[in-house]
DNA sequence: AGTAGATCCTGGCGGC
DNA sequence: TGCCGCCAGGATCTAC
């Protein structure tokens, strides 16, 4: 569930509650999580390390240290980072735990295991290596927009999600998005004329920028957004009619056959 | 080239 | 009440 909106909710408060401070222990309490890294090697490259900056990718967060490698996390489904001070409790899903110097905490918390921690020396490379394509939000301008999307000849939800073509977008909100551009997530992305691609474009920005400045607190969210409203007896906000649900190449897509052609 | 389906993963929930 | 199976979905892999 973590999409690029909550990464970067979850960069801020890494940003403001952890930055700066020295790890001084680091536990391990599931080597799972660890993307091929020994929990041995995780705890040498970063214990003793001062966190510097951080800096998101798509769905990814990097952490930059004092040392020579990059901490970079991803959260899966069900990840979170969790601060602590040092009164706090261990909270039920920890499965690494960053203690620092002046006894406050950074823990990876994930309840479904489908996150990970990796290191790296180069977020570039890093990047590159897990062929990601360009940031949603921060990188991809219309004519990358427009180039990427418009010879596309699968489905359009699907090719919103796929990190390789654009970096940051998962199952919300591609929903949200296609709803908001008023396109239905089962059209040809080759089919979309000029227009219908630049509402997607503008859709997509719009939606991103707005969920971040919510702190993607769905409550905060404006009424006409869907993701209010995804759900069984879910009514479309802007037309009343029953939102659809349908497996879109796997994922659950829900949308409004009357306003979404 | 693109999609479908299985897999990984856990907990909540519906059905019987 | 108790248990089974399904579902959620991000990523990756295999098969077509």
């Amino acid at each position: 569930m973590p999409e690029l909106p909550d990464v970067d909710v979850f960069r801020k408060g890494i940003e403001s509650k952890s930055l700066g401070r020295t790890i001084r222990r680091i536990e391990v309490k599931d080597r799972h999580v660890l993307g091929g890294i020994s929990a041995q090697r995780f705890r040498r490259s970063f214990t003793g390390r001062r966190l510097l900056s951080t800096r998101r990718h798509g769905k990814h967060l990097f952490v930059e240290t004092d040392g020579p490698d990059y901490l970079v996390m991803h959260f899966g489904m069900t990840g979170e980072p969790v601060y602590l001070t040092d009164a706090d409790e261990t909270p039920r899903h920890a499965r690494v735990i960053f203690h620092f110097e002046d006894g406050s905490g950074l823990v990876y918390n994930c309840q479904r295991r489908l996150g990970r921690l990796w290191l790296t020396g180069s977020p570039e490379k890093f990047i590159e290596q897990k062929h990601l394509g360009p940031d949603a939000l921060t990188e991809l301008d219309w004519e990358q927009f427009h180039e990427v999307l418009s010879s596309r000849r699968g489905t359009i939800k699907p090719a919103l999600m796929q990190q390789e073509l654009l970096a940051g977008i998962g199952n919300i909100y591609s929903d949200e998005i296609l709803f908001q551009a008023k396109v239905h997530p089962q059209r040809r992305a080759d089919d979309l004329d000029e227009t219908t691609l630049r509402d997607l474009y503008r859709a997509m920005r719009q939606v991103l920028k707005t969920a971040i400045a919510r702190n993607v607190q769905a409550e905060r969210f404006p009424r006409s957004y869907l993701l209010r409203h995804r759900s069984d007896r879910g009514r479309c906000p802007r037309c009343g009619a029953a939102l659809q649900k349908a497996k879109v190449s796997g994922r659950t897509a829900w949308f409004c056959s009357n306003c979404q052609s």
